[in-house]
DNA sequence: CTTAGCTGTTGATAAATGTCAACAAAATCA
DNA sequence: TGATTTTGTTGACATTTATCAACAGCTAAG
């Protein structure tokens, strides 16, 4: 069973023969080892749903720093959400962190699901719902926290995200150095 | 003519009858000046639109400094969002900056919308994606640049909040203080 | 009008974080 | 495997931003 049948009935209240038809139209797609899936410039054409591994979203600034918008962990879907809803060129680019299975649907082909399946759209919305509420959480975080205490937040919500994710990326999401991370580690 | 139907005219294709049904949904609610609409500890009952004038919603610290987490302008609605969808105490207070005129609709009433007005569900959708798209907008910015770069984006995205917000309004949307941001205006 | 509070500015200083450089350790790939 | 690149750590130092304090101008209330 996949991550993705699995994840759509725990957040629905869709039919099993629903189920199998929203998960059909997600195709896997196999990836490599940091694959670019979306590049700056680039119009987001699909969603990818994560089946295994992370995937970041990113912005690079001038001078090549790149900042991670979002990590998108196992059982979650995403893509550059602005270039994608209005498909229009994404100024983010999304990418496997390390090896990652995905699975990806086409903006038009999620249009056609909304027609085929009309309770898939009011899920889709929750979805929304819930990433606006984590971003919300996500800016409170910057303009209240420091980086000690985003840190440690991050370790208490996120303990696995220090096993499995290089520290680089880490402290992008963070929105510190990696030199930075290091000795807030260190002096924990 | 209200700027709530106006707005709603704008953003979709509900026929005059629907946005007459809608507008009417939304009351007017007195407020005096810098009143609090949603204190923390409250469950957001109602979601906002901002008539004239400008909403905050902010969080507080232990030291009980004070973070702007959006500001809600003219044509806009809004309310502390994660206390709202999910009907549970809110982190966040929402409060008039200075004289603000607004409309309020319940969680309730907006639920009873939905079911009148099978539109207004995709034209609310749409509200959230905007949302959403902005706030990915703010977390790029948090993430990625300095004080005087943020500074310098907002002056130029929202000029008029200079004119009308308060500087230490606007220093606590900015995540910095209301001495650096004196700083930054002079020396430009 | 006058007093008390709020708002914004400026200065001195401290604290937090970034930058650059060197190096060690680990992972990847040919 | 061995070579090469990537990742993580540490130190010295620079820069950014916060903190604390003083003060001036404005505003609102009695």
């Amino acid at each position: 069973m996949s991550v993705l049948a699995e994840t759509l009935r725990k957040h629905s209240s869709l039919s099993e023969k629903r189920i199998a038809k929203v998960a059909a139209a997600y195709k896997p797609f196999p990836t490599k080892h940091n694959q670019l899936l979306v590049r700056k410039g680039d119009v987001a054409k699909y969603l990818y749903f994560v089946e295994k591994g992370y995937l970041r979203v990113f912005v690079t600034d001038a001078s090549g720093n790149q900042f991670t918008r979002f990590l998108i962990e196992e059982g979650m879907e995403g893509t550059a959400f602005p270039s994608f809803i209005s498909q229009k060129i994404s100024s983010a680019s999304v990418q496997c962190v390390g090896k990652a299975e995905v699975l990806r649907i086409s903006y038009d082909e999620l249009q056609k699901l909304y027609q085929a399946v009309p309770e898939f759209e009011r899920l889709y919305r929750k979805i929304i719902e819930m990433a606006y509420v984590s971003s919300i959480h996500r800016i409170e975080t910057l303009i209240s926290m420091n980086a000690r205490e985003r840190y440690l937040q991050l370790l208490k919500e996120k303990p696995k995200w220090f096993q499995q994710l290089p520290a680089n990326v880490i402290a992008e999401y963070l929105g510190i150095t990696k030199e930075t991370l290091s000795r807030l580690k260190s002096t924990k």
